[in-house]
DNA sequence: CACACGTGGAT
DNA sequence: TATCCAAGTGT
């Protein structure tokens, strides 16, 4: 095994990289064979439904969005009818899924999708992006998942995937980088439904197979032509990934306050949100960005719910 | 571009 | 127990 002691993250992989086409019929084959049977991914879902689950899905596990997410079709079948609701249910009806600005960027885009799309979610990409909430990533998403558009559907699943198949090193950089964007242009394939099957089944073998902590090369249907472990499968370098702390944090005192409000069906008062967190300061401060976030709603007399 | 932004399960 | 990680976006 030869390795690399200079290498660094602009050097060449020690092995050339694999061929777009080479990749194509393993990768959607797997993908035919071990796809998981997610609501979102029938053939009877509509692009609705996919825009909730990427919203849903960002920065949060699937078995987590899995319950939420129906409820919420069920609920609000079409745009309009969220649309047609006050920001605060879609809050309170996010529950425990965190980020709760998503839920109200998504009622937001369910607004804008009734106002200026006819109620209908956009195909285009542009538009697409042009929504709150939406950014390249699940603009992109939407486009292929929803409509079978080609677009370089670049995720943390899929530039894992590339970063070990193509690069030959164990994890992307930090952020998406124009490299990564040019390695996933190069490989997407011409025809537009294969483009589509690809970033499905790529992203798909990030999730299954190539994983973050444990990935299963045994059961990676590209394994033998994977540059990372061609190379030895080495170790992480660079700068240490970004971790995020979190207790003590404004952000466990924001989570801590809005359980309050979205428990109670009328508003609350200011000693029961007092009661959540023990440092005024701190707990002032939180208040005050979850009032300016557009999360809390604050009434007269120190009494708050959520928004209107 | 680095950082803020929730929550909970796995190791 | 501490850390890592999960289909990112907005500033």
């Amino acid at each position: 095994m030869s390795t690399d002691l200079h290498h660094t993250p602009e050097s060449a992989p020690a092995t050339t990289p694999p061929r777009a086409a080479a990749l194509h019929e393993p990768v959607i084959g797997w993908f035919d064979a071990h796809a998981r049977d997610l609501p979102w991914r029938r053939p009877d879902a509509g692009a609705w439904s996919v825009m909730i689950s990427e919203f849903m899905l960002q920065q949060t596990p699937v078995v987590r969005v899995l319950p939420v997410h129906e409820q919420w079709l069920a609920r609000w079948p079409r745009p309009a009818d969220l649309a047609a609701e006050s920001p605060g249910e879609a809050v309170r009806a996010w529950g425990r899924l965190g980020y709760p600005r998503r839920a109200l960027r998504l009622h937001a885009a369910a607004g804008a999708i009734a106002q200026r799309h006819g109620g209908e979610v956009p195909h285009d990409h542009a538009e697409l992006l042009a929504l709150p909430g939406v950014g390249e990533y699940t603009a992109a998403a939407v486009a292929s998942f929803a409509y079978g558009r080609r677009h370089i559907v670049l995720d943390t699943n899929v530039r894992r995937v590339f970063a070990r198949v193509v690069t030959g090193v164990a994890h992307p950089p930090n952020a998406t980088t124009a490299a990564e964007r040019r390695t996933a242009a190069g490989l997407l394939p011409a025809d537009e439904a294969t483009a589509a099957r690809w970033a499905a089944a790529t992203m798909e073998l990030g999730a299954l197979v190539c994983t973050a902590r444990s990935p299963q090369c045994g059961q990676c249907p590209v394994a033998a032509l994977c540059a990372w472990r061609l190379a030895g499968s080495p170790a992480h370098e660079g700068p240490p990934r970004r971790g995020q702390s979190y207790a003590g944090t404004d952000r466990q005192v924001r989570g801590r306050l809005l359980a309050v409000l979205r428990a109670s069906p009328t508003p609350v008062s200011q000693s029961a949100l007092d009661s959540v967190w023990h440092d005024p300061v701190q707990r002032a401060r939180a208040l005050d960005t979850l009032v300016e976030d557009g999360l809390v709603e604050p009434l007269a007399d120190g009494v708050y719910r959520l928004p209107v």
